[in-house]
DNA sequence: TTCAACCTTAGAATGATTCTAATTACTATT
DNA sequence: AATAGTAATTAGAATCATTCTAAGGTTGAA
């Protein structure tokens, strides 16, 4: 996936909503804007905090990402580093690497890694959905 | 990794234990037979109602289970369908291929994908420690 | 045996997420 | 515009995996 910028993936997902027959409300506008403009991998409490702000519960934050997440719009991505629940926009298989120094998260594409995974997968008999592929290692700022 | 036997397995876990100073006491011991006799990907709430018969705290497992998954000889594998922790004594990396639908959890191994996983690190400056690689889709008996 | 460090344990605490029950906001129809 | 029915939101309670605490056991070295 190419570069987006927050307002087109903030309209991408609301677009998602309305599309399947959810109301685009203030609030799941709310939510979607501070999704996109997070900028990395949120967390549902970090959206939370983020949209308090306007006076929305923490229970409409979490029904709206897990509404995204049945569309495949979003995906869940959970850490052994990290209590929270991460969630990544970009649902194209990829890469994520975890720092397991700094924490920091980088999304790394490689056009080879989807097509692999598919490959086992059907050598498996099975079929490809989704993936979610993490990897801990140090990034190049704590490598020393 | 080879097949390996749960006897096999139990006496590499308890090794690994004594060998970095750990005691081998009996709860130890049972929770790493446990683990290894459970064959697919255990959680901790599992092992528990296993060693439980035996007089083993809760309390127990989670301090063990910790302290191997610390080791590096297990591997913690969260996932998206489920609300416990699951286990992976395979610590070689490989792709975890996970059911949508009827939840089954198969080990795929794939010679080239470790390859590319530390290729893809290094690209953006990053060292290579551990991989957890979990693709969802429909397994052969559920495919239909 | 004595001591200190290590282990285990029951039960309490934590904390992310989900649920509940009540209210509010739509939408379509008259 | 009024009504009715459905969808959406909310505060706060409940859930439940995991972690913590404080107290008592075990071990091994000297």
């Amino acid at each position: 996936m190419a570069i987006m910028q927050p307002e087109e993936r903030a309209r991408r997902l609301l677009r998602e909503l309305e599309h399947h027959g959810y109301r685009p409300t203030p609030q799941r506008e709310a939510v979607c804007w501070a999704l996109a403009r997070h900028g990395g991998h949120p967390t549902a409490a970090e959206i939370v905090e983020v949209v308090k702000q306007h006076g929305i519960g923490q229970a409409t934050v979490y029904n709206t990402i897990t509404t995204l997440e049945k569309l495949g719009v979003i995906q869940s991505m959970p850490l052994n580093t990290d209590e929270h629940t991460r969630y990544d926009l970009d649902t194209t298989p990829h890469m994520n690497f975890v720092c397991s120094q700094c924490g920091s998260i980088i999304d790394c594409h490689a056009p080879q890694l989807d097509l692999m995974l598919a490959q086992i997968a059907s050598t498996a008999g099975a079929t490809f959905e989704s993936a979610n592929v993490v990897v801990y290692g140090r990034c190049e700022r704590c490598k020393n």
